[in-house]
DNA sequence: TCTGGTAAAGTGGTCAGGCCAATTCCGTCG
DNA sequence: CGACGGAATTGGCCTGACCACTTTACCAGA
């Protein structure tokens, strides 16, 4: 009986992680064939189903193959670990903290590395914002790109991977439900005239300013955020550790 | 029957797809919730288990999301950018460049806000190094774990993600042919004395020191890694953008 | 009337056992 | 020795059931 009742996570996400443990453990080789589904069952002390569910979870993961009537095969191919994720009761303000850090210094960088062409696609990107800051989804994805953007004109492609990464973090079930606050027009106003201050850094080759105002922004945002977060959240008690400003 | 016989892919994966399709054409809005599952296994003429089977692929999928007793919600978050990796052409002094901005503020923010038991799980890692020097992949592990353990005591869990993908850029393909490069006792010798400098600079509770410690590491990291490099790669041209100093 | 708690309905989580289809294995026959 | 064919193995899918958690509705009490 290795699994817990306490254990709140459903159990096919139990059995996968147990399974992937054992993969990266070296029990199972990549190419070798795992345990029929039934003997898995029997020996994690759980139904086919949910060892089928498990299965299924870590075939669309790419960690194993399954062939029809003949066995479920380790891939061996571990595409870089699929997405980290936040933890579940890490508040967004930690997010925008990490932001706050990192994105500043791309900023910096981009302001003394950026070609001509990289500094004209982050203007589309502002530009693309202004444009559709009316239409409802798209403010954020053009926002998302401006980001990116800088991250890249870093010069830095491992920056630009984490600054990505951490944008992800917002399609976590946590943020969905906040980001309709952010709606309003009036805020997009202020987030644009944000990043054009960063901009203009930039294009000046002015490092420290452009450091400078994209932490501001990010302050600005961790005020936005804020405001809906109290709003959203009534029992509110998080730490915030490493959230308060430097 | 909508569903064919002939159709020789998964049924799960038939069903997720349908309901994908459903969702992207608009049909259930994000943050709206799905059909019980034993509606649409009935909508859909499969058994409930399948319809389970395509709702947990579509969950690690990210495109829906299930909450216990409530029932299936579409996230309509789509892409899933499903870990991102660095660019074939980005050379590891890139890698390492950001791991010495990020990883030296870690540092500095685990002397001031590591808890009692974070430090004693940084130094069990750093012992377990110390012990298992001399098997083959195991340092590799305990060092990513010292890094890792550092960086959740930052109390900033987003930055402690942001190591954890770095460090798992490692398992691209690039750096794999490099990594045995390092098997050599005396340069896990010198890593594990630079890893104690940072670790005693927590200890005092002194966030400059050890962000100055955890930057000269990570600056030998580099310069042990350019020799390997150069050896192993003649035709170099890395164009090392953002891996200067700073 | 309003408030509170409790019962009931709704929904996902898991299990047991079964049958079918594809694959693999192995012994037999040519 | 090789090709054939049947049995064993293994995944694919189904039925039906029971449990735990969430949400809703209703009723008693203030």
């Amino acid at each position: 009986m290795p699994l817990q009742a306490v254990e709140s996570r459903r159990l096919y996400r139990q059995i996968a992680d147990q399974i992937a443990e054992l993969i990266d453990k070296g029990e199972y080789r990549a190419g070798s064939r795992l345990p029929p589904e039934r003997d898995l069952a029997k020996q994690l002390g759980v139904s086919r189903p949910s060892v089928r569910e498990a299965l299924i979870a870590l075939e669309v993961g790419g960690y194993v193959e399954v062939r029809v009537g003949s066995g479920v095969y380790v891939t061996g191919k571990r595409p870089v670990p699929a997405a980290a994720a936040l933890p579940e009761d890490s508040g967004p303000f930690e997010l925008i903290r990490a932001r706050w850090m990192i994105e500043g210094e791309c900023a910096a960088l981009a302001a003394k590395n950026a070609t001509k062409a990289q500094v004209k696609a982050i203007e589309e990107a502002l530009d693309a914002m202004v444009r559709d800051k009316g239409d409802n989804p798209m403010p954020l994805d053009n926002d998302r790109l401006f980001h990116l953007r800088i991250a890249e004109a870093s010069g830095n492609s491992a920056l630009a991977l984490v600054v990505q990464t951490l944008w992800d973090q917002r399609l976590g079930p946590l943020f969905l439900r906040l980001e309709h606050h952010f709606d309003t027009p009036g805020l997009w106003e202020l987030a644009i005239r944000e990043h054009r201050e960063v901009v203009q850094a930039i294009i000046k080759k002015n490092p420290t300013a452009a450091r400078t105002a994209m932490r501001r922004h990010m302050d600005q945002a961790a005020k936005r955020f804020s405001a809906s977060w109290s709003q959203s959240r009534r029992r509110g008690d998080e730490r915030g550790a490493g959230t308060r400003t430097g």
